[in-house]
RNA sequence: GGGGACGUAGUUCAGCUGGUUAGAACGCAUGCCUGUCACGCAUGAGGUCGCGGGUUCGAGCCCCGUCGUCCCCGCCA
């Protein structure tokens, strides 16, 4: 390039540039060779613009021009010319002008790429991943880059507005047994110990907050090593915030700002405050903690009215749908929506369809016609609408059957919502789920496990129930849903240390065991710890959505496949036995 | 761990009921071309049909196994 600066990027050039001479470089997109006339397609991360060159103009930029090919790296010097009117390509924002090259830099050569590089992607993931650097050459990839990095600075001047600072914690650091899996690696120092990559900085964040951190936030990579999905990876990042003397209205509030401001990046105006819900409800009406509100589709239990339990025996509650103006569905979708009821654990499926007549389902003849009114006019079903009823042949209504129950039905609500295209275009619809009960109890192991994590303080009001009736405790726990997908939860954590000492217990952690695994932390919580709570936000799934995404993977740069391998540099991979022997390590078959 | 889909040229795909020499488009190479913008025209090269085994006179196609990618369930406090 010598001593030639860029003057604009390859998406910059307009009109009102006409008749000054520019010097762009780039990426040779496409050449168009019609001999003593090349047009080349150069672009960079902003766009392409059109380079001609000719003999009468430069006969030397001509002749580099016919040496050209795809991808090679081309600085250009030239005038920008008004194209004739005939020539206007309104397919490109530079389509009005093009630069006549006086001089072509060839600054470097590349080998013919793998696959073309367009916008439009059409190339299988696998090819993609292998050939990162060349997928991210994409101006499309470049524009999802771009907005992650606008994102995040986003999020660094609204905190930092909010007066939150960001404080950075250890990668290398202990295995916790709660919770996800860890990533682990050895130390050399310490034979036989070994380090963990956080699952989350979830302790260190806390103990910020004991030092005296007050607010504080950061952008941090996590680790898991559970099975991936296209919203998981085996390392992702985490919007983590936590704050001493919080109120659940007051951090609400600074995260729904938050979201705001993140949002307005891609002109989406969302309304605040956001929706709330109970855990109860969300379960009871939509069958999910993280129902999409995004279409009015709503469940709701149901008993069979006296008289009708003999003859149809199903368990009590059922629960019922009511479907607006799905009275005309046909017997075949009918069929398939109950085959897929089954498959998702319901194993009673009926209809009743309601139009000016009356009431018609096969229903009548087991339980009598005037029980299915009754059933139907209980679920608000009008003329022209569909009444789907689900339920389960177990004997007790136990918290194990209700729970199938309601995940079945939120399947077939989500079903329904998509096949209906119940869903508008277009829509963001937030929602807080709050009240998540403090315990799950697993059945296998039989005992409870905390659900969102053992720190997590219990409502206020519940405490005195913690010994007696684990199970019915609710935590003060959110998680934040947007359009059906969890983007965050957090909770108000716990500050005493006698409540987290009657947490243990009841998780089955026996003041010793506690001790082992998190004695330097109850430590700390005997040593002044303030009132405070927070919330993680998962990075990436947020960028995903403000990007129109649906995979995760679109937006980070070097994603890893579904079984967690770097397809580009073909990590993990074997090391030498010199490095295993340094380690202390040697490979069981 | 389980289920489903896919794997054929550099790329995206087609390939019938198992039958001769596995095709198309794009890309690539060479030549021609001064207004193209998915340039055009002509010629040409390019295949471990993911891998291994089996059935068969004969396998891209059928069977078994295996590997990889994607989606889902489990899992992910």
């Amino acid at each position: 390039m010598g001593e030639r600066q860029r003057t604009h990027y390859c998406g910059d050039l307009r009109k009102s540039e006409a008749g000054k001479t520019v010097f762009l470089a780039g990426w040779v997109a496409r050449r168009r060779d019609l001999g003593n006339l090349i047009f080349l397609d150069l672009r960079d991360h902003t766009g392409i613009t059109q380079v001609v060159c000719t003999p009468d103009l430069s006969a030397e930029a001509h002749g580099k021009a016919e040496e050209v090919r795809a991808e090679y790296v081309v600085g250009v010097e030239g005038e920008v010319m008004l194209r004739d009117a005939a020539t206007i390509n309104s397919q490109l924002p530079t389509g009005e002008v093009e630069v006549k090259a006086k001089t072509l830099l060839l600054l470097n050569e590349a080998k013919t790429p793998p696959f073309p590089i367009e916008d439009e992607v059409k190339t299988a993931e696998e090819t993609r991943l292998q050939y990162r650097y060349l997928d991210l050459r994409r101006v499309s990839m470049q524009r999802k880059l771009r907005l992650r990095h606008q994102a995040a600075l986003a999020v660094r001047e609204y905190m930092s507005g909010h007066r939150f600072i960001e404080i950075e914690t250890p990668f290398m650091t202990r295995s916790t047994p709660e919770g996800a899996r860890d990533f682990m690696f050895p130390s050399r120092i310490h034979r036989g110990h070994f380090y963990a990559l956080p699952q989350s900085p979830q302790l260190f964040t806390q103990l910020l907050l004991i030092g005296g951190g007050d607010r504080y936030f950061q952008i941090v990579r996590c680790f898991r090593d559970e099975d991936f999905r296209a919203d998981r990876q085996a390392e992702f990042t985490q919007i983590d915030i936590e704050m001493a003397f919080p109120s659940r209205a007051i951090l609400f509030d600074i995260i729904e700002g938050l979201i705001e401001s993140l949002f307005a990046l891609v002109d989406v105006k969302v309304s605040r405050p956001f929706a709330r819900m109970s855990y109860e409800v969300a379960m009871e009406k939509y069958g999910s903690d993280k129902p999409h509100l995004g279409f009015d589709l709503a469940w709701k239990r149901m008993r069979l009215p006296s008289g009708a339990e003999e003859k149809l025996h199903i368990m009590q509650p059922f629960k019922a749908l009511r479907v607006p103006g799905w009275g005309r569905a046909s017997r075949s979708q009918l069929d398939k929506l109950q085959e897929q009821a089954k498959a998702s654990g319901a194993d009673w499926f009926a209809y009743a369809k309601v139009d000016e007549s009356g009431v018609h389902s096969p229903l009548g003849k087991a339980i009598g016609e005037e029980a299915v009114r009754i059933l139907v006019s209980g679920a608000g079903a009008r003329s022209g609408d569909m009444v789907i009823f689900l339920g389960l042949r177990s004997a007790r209504a136990d918290r194990a059957a209700l729970s199938k129950l309601d995940n079945a039905s939120g399947d077939l609500r989500l079903e329904l919502g998509r096949k209906l295209e119940m869903i508008t275009p277009g829509t963001w619809s937030f929602l807080w789920v709050i009240d998540f009960p403090m315990f799950e109890y697993d059945e296998k192991d039989k005992r409870f496990g905390a659900m969102h994590h053992p720190f997590t303080s219990p409502r206020e009001e519940d405490l005195d129930k913690l010994e007696s009736d684990p199970g019915a405790i609710k935590a003060l726990a959110y998680d934040l849903v947007l359009n059906g997908a969890e983007i965050g939860g957090g909770s108000i954590r716990i500050h005493r240390h006698d409540i987290q000492k009657r947490i243990f217990t009841v998780l089955g952690l026996t003041p010793e065991k506690a001790r082992e695994r998190f004695g330097f932390f109850l430590d700390a919580l005997e040593s002044g710890t303030p009132p405070h709570g927070g919330i993680a936000l998962g990075f990436d799934r947020i960028v995903a959505l403000m990007a129109g995404e649906s995979n995760i993977r679109e937006v980070i740069a070097f994603p890893k496949t579904a079984s967690a391998v770097d397809l580009m540099c073909d990590a993990p991979a074997t090391v030498d036995p010199d490095q295993l022997d340094e380690l202390g390590l040697r490979i069981k078959d």
